[in-house]
DNA sequence: AGCATAAATAATAA
DNA sequence: TTATTATTTATGCT
């Protein structure tokens, strides 16, 4: 288990279920295409601005279909009905991912993990590779550090440098989602052997930020409205991606806003403003496409960093399930930092609505980050279930490494780095898939998740609380290192099963109730509604990063758990067409079950397909399940250009993590659907 | 329900056709019947060409290769079980398309609009040209002014002609549902409204903009706001995002104006409507395109502005429901014209039972008509809210169009014509599968309904009271022209509601009482018997005609309106099955609730879906439900040919008045069982 | 609580 | 590129 899933991209929902309102910020959504809709996800990623600001908000969107992202994680915590702060922050972390990254490390806030970071630290990225510039790092950091606010955190993931840089700017990482968008960029592997890829030029994002951020906040304050339109347009011109995030931002901003200034019925608006997805998707959308790319993914990072950042700290204690987290379980977060965050993220969110949507929503990303290290990096690779090779991961981590970046860097700990945990990490292929893994720390991740503890902490009110705890186990499977995950997740099990009577009536499905922002929502009879939503859309990605079909789940577990999982069990759970009594019954299954399956997976494949039961293969080459990341980046592509050539196709392919005849087969599938399906009406919809 | 989401994808996507996106056209079907049987629109599509006269096809096929059109043009006559040869002509419209029309624009506003309309309008139908007398629009439109009786109203629809026709022309449309069910002949009465789904113009659109954003930007500025756009202009540069950015506040303002404004039940209603994606999404989507960016943009926005204009007045009415709604809001109304309608409303009928079924069903309609140009006709697509194109049907107005179809036939009430009834054709598939529609005469729905009468009005004290005010209110605003048939609504509306302790004791059923003829019936403890019978029934219609299911209204309302209302409580309701006291408490939630659904789908189906379920709307076709009767002709032509040409298959299908694409897929799927089956056996045994 | 099968879509064949 | 098949997912109905 190690495989750090990640996901989640949501973040943002969490905050939404915590508070009363939601920030959404997030977006995703998804896409589809006519008949065969594709669904895309985009998530929006919030981002707040980083730093300094404190908050973060935190998207929601939905997206269409499924995009709920929810956060858990953090949100786990958040999700708390009521408490928003906390829980915001812990939406923020939603994403994250980024790999891993090291968490900030730097000095920081609270708990110290931010401090180390401090340093600056170079981020790498892939494509183009940008460095952060000291200041610029700092200045993230800083932020970081700052304010953790409430609402949302950003996190701070340090890289390394992939060249030259030096030790010092400290990057930020973040995951956007966005990235795994797109197709391209770099993945895994990087070359710096640093896990993140990003897609993007880490400098300009970085650059971004700064600018960025403090115009948001700014604007934010400030008041705003109506003028909106008169912005949009203005905005238009350039790129899209970025605008895409910016997009997203300002619903955060608004929900912010919403809050600070509306009163209750007010905020409950504004959530749902947030929520939407579309404008996520769209951002999504865009980024695909090449040029876009990039912009895109800055936008994108930032918010994760926010996210990340509350994450962490939130997000482990979410994870702990039961254990009310503790606020400051901050050392402990610290440490796991990375790792933590994988998990989690998936936790959140809200909203979405149907479960079928939901099912398409997708996708979460993952990210890797990796460390180059000169020194020594080690790193896994990762395959899907498909034998598919999907990222590797490395683990990490000294810090020192991040400092210097590659160089020194295996050199673990040593220095003080506290992080050291490793990290899981996640690797995700470009897509987003998941690769990941875990990493190591499991240790960390252990030792942080249950019972880091805290009894007070997040207190959640209600029962879940543990939702996490699944991503807590997962976490911790992950790590190579350690693990024993599984007690913990147990106990969030437990927890999840635990609570709740669920007074529900007739049984609104959870997508429903998700989607539903009325209520306080997220909380339906002590089940956390969002936990529930993000810890499905974890558990497709994940399922699909395996490469597990939903009837293998379900004779797997029919034949192990129990009674009976059948594939339509599986399928309402993922799309959330279930009530939430049966949800809160079934996730601790498909969690335990999960997580072991990713043991066995890292292990093998081999040893995976026996764990499930199957077979061997047979002739016909197995069904490739794209995730839903790789949907959207092949959906970009295809927009971009229908008919890539040869090499296009290769790129692509590599981009993704896949294999080039499968992305060609996609391509002549995706022409024929939509010239089939471009028949149909217009009308109708869609 | 203020808030307008608009968003309805259409408009959007009609642009976009040009671009890479997809438009899905498609259409759908459903069907229902109980137990299986399917009812199967027709499709239409909507196009807007339209050409002359005549007719029109439509089909629409999807297909690729061939058509699948469904339009039935020849052979669904066959089909048809009952009525065939009405129906048939409704089936035959379906393709309509015709998009889109104008609405109507012209100039009458308020009022007016149909005043001009009476211009004779064409209708072209495919199949069988059916025209529509002109009395039989003047009917219609008669029907629609007069008396809207409670229960459903029928919506007019003013159209535009598109060519040539000048303005004038409106044309009514209603659907029934009844037709669709029926598969014997058309229905009563049935009023129905349907909804209209234009597409039309951008133009229009713009047009419709400009007049209303600007309400739209006050009411944010009022509220909030703000800054958002600032910051989002800042940071953004590029042009998509924003628009992305432009949708998504559009949204918050409209909350933002909502929460002003409404009430705080209004409050929520906003938000959701927030919360749709839709829009953006489809923005988004457009996004990416570069060329169509703006448009989408622009489209987005009319929608919206469209619906918050409308619905403030209107809507806010409806929702209001407490509040009696005014009449006057007329003067909003007007001006939302077109847009307005859409909700339709349905009367209609009978049928359906068991909510099971009913789910299948779907229903409802949507229309759009257009407004043909040349020659004038003016069909109109009937779609469901699935957005299945049910059917199309013609309307009529001017006799002089019909002309040319088959003769001179109609000549109409020429000029003054208004229409008039358009008689309501029901169409069926071949299964019999209803297919109909109504038609016109809205008038008889409205005799039909109860009373429209009363007094009392609507002060009701209740909350309630007034659901039907929502209707009025709806139907004020599409009318141009005229009508005004709240008050009757409201006063049966109130009726019910107002009257009523109730005293029984052991509380017999509304629908034993209703029945016993002993009391002099229909009334009980105060509680009009016969308006809850009619509205349960009415109910019922119309939840079929938004395609909702028991199911989903009854998480619907557990979301949003609180507590419980199950499935079965839906379903009871709908039954008779309890007590009139119960169903007092409960008829005006769920008109409430409906009427606030209506005009959701009004905007797009997906903003329905979004508001029932929440999600975005997807992708995935509904599930089919093939009636025994095709079943077993299918299975027929698969002995004799399992791998059937696609020409064969275009036959079938037109046959059987089901989607070619369905029946290619049966196919593929009857191999399949098949290979699967005698594999099994084979191993088996057996 | 599922089965059966419609729909969607990856893989193949032609 | 088009037509079919093979697999998977989703969903109506019980």
């Amino acid at each position: 288990m190690l495989p750090s899933p990640l996901m989640n991209r949501r973040c943002f929902f969490q905050p939404l279920d915590s508070c009363p309102l939601k920030f959404p910020t997030r977006d995703e959504q998804v896409i589809v295409m006519p008949g065969q809709e594709t669904i895309r996800v985009l998530e929006v990623e919030v981002d707040a601005s980083l730093p300094a600001l404190g908050s973060i908000g935190n998207p929601e969107p939905q997206g269409e279909d499924s995009p709920r992202a929810e956060p858990a994680e953090g949100s786990d915590q958040d999700t708390n009905p009521t408490n928003p702060s906390s829980t915001r922050i812990a939406e923020a972390a939603v994403e994250v991912l980024a790999p891993v990254v090291q968490m900030v490390a730097s000095s920081a806030p609270n708990s110290m993990a931010l401090s180390q970071s401090q340093s600056p630290v170079p981020i790498t990225v892939q494509a183009s590779p940008q460095i952060l510039t000291p200041d610029a790092l700092t200045a993230l950091i800083s932020g970081l550090v700052a304010p953790p606010g409430s609402v949302g955190q950003p996190l701070l993931i340090p890289l390394s440098v992939a060249g030259s840089v030096g030790g010092q700017g400290a990057g930020c990482v973040h995951l956007p989602d966005g990235l795994r968008r797109d197709p391209l960029g770099p993945h895994r592997g990087d070359p710096a052997g640093s896990v993140l890829k990003l897609p993007f030029g880490g400098l300009q994002a970085a650059t971004l930020l700064n600018t960025v951020q403090p115009q948001l906040h700014t604007a934010a304050q400030t008041v705003f409205q109506p003028q909106l339109h008169t912005a949009a347009q203005t905005i238009l011109q350039p790129q899209m991606v970025q605008t895409a995030a910016q997009t997203v931002l300002q619903p955060q901003m608004v929900q912010t806003a919403a809050q600070t200034i509306l009163q209750p019925q007010m905020v409950q608006t504004a959530a749902q403003t947030v929520l939407q997805p579309q404008v996520v998707q769209t951002a999504a959308q865009t980024v695909l496409q090449p040029q876009m790319v990039q912009a895109a993914v800055q936008t994108v990072l930032q918010p994760q960093m926010v996210q990340t950042a509350a994450q962490t700290p939130a997000a482990s204690a979410a994870s702990a399930v039961d254990r009310a987290p503790e606020p400051n379980s901050s050392v402990a977060t610290l440490q796991t930092a990375g790792l933590s965050f994988n998990p989690a993220i998936f936790s959140v969110a809200p909203l979405g609505e149907q479960p079928q949507f939901i099912s398409s929503l997708t996708t979460t990303p993952i990210f890797t980050s990796t460390v180059s290290g000169v020194a020594g990096l080690a790193s896994q690779i990762i395959t899907n279930a498909q034998g598919q090779v999907i990222g590797a991961f490395p683990l990490l981590v000294n810090p020192l490494s991040l400092t210097g970046g590659p160089a020194a860097a295996p050199t673990p700990p040593a220095q003080g780095l506290q992080v050291q945990n490793v990290t899981p990490q996640l690797v995700l292929n470009a897509q987003g898939q998941i690769i990941s893994i875990g990493n190591g720390v499991a240790t960390t991740m252990a030792s942080a998740f249950p019972k880091p503890t805290v009894p007070a902490a997040p207190a959640k009110s209600h029962a879940q609380g543990p939702g996490v705890a699944g991503l807590a186990g997962v976490a911790v499977t992950q790590s190579a290192v350690v693990i024993a995950p599984q007690p913990s997740a147990v106990k969030t099990v437990s927890c999840l099963s635990s609570p709740v009577s669920l007074n529900l009536v007739d049984s609104p499905t959870v997508g429903q109730l998700v989607s539903k922002p009325q209520h306080a929502a997220t909380e339906e009879d002590g089940i956390n509604l969002e936990e529930i939503r993000e810890f499905a859309k974890g558990f497709k990605i994940r399922r699909l990063s395996l490469g597990l079909t939903q009837t293998q789940v379900g004779q797997a577990l029919t034949a192990t758990q129990g009674p009976a999982y059948s594939q339509s069990a599986i399928c309402r759970f993922e799309k959330l067409d279930i009530t939430p009594k049966s949800a809160q019954k079934l996730k601790p299954v498909l969690e335990r079950w999960l997580v072991e399956a990713e043991l066995w997976n890292q292990k093998g494949q081999q040893n995976l397909m026996e764990f499930v039961g199957g077979e061997p293969s047979k002739k016909r080459k197995r069904r490739t399940s794209f995730t839903p990341q790789a949907i959207e980046a092949l959906n970009a592509c295809f927009e971009k250009n229908a008919l890539p050539t040869g090499q296009e196709i290769t790129e692509i392919a590599k981009e993704l993590s896949y294999d080039r005849e499968v992305v060609r087969v996609w391509f002549c599938n995706r022409r024929q659907t939509l010239k089939n399906t471009s028949k149909l009406n217009v009308f109708t919809v869609q």
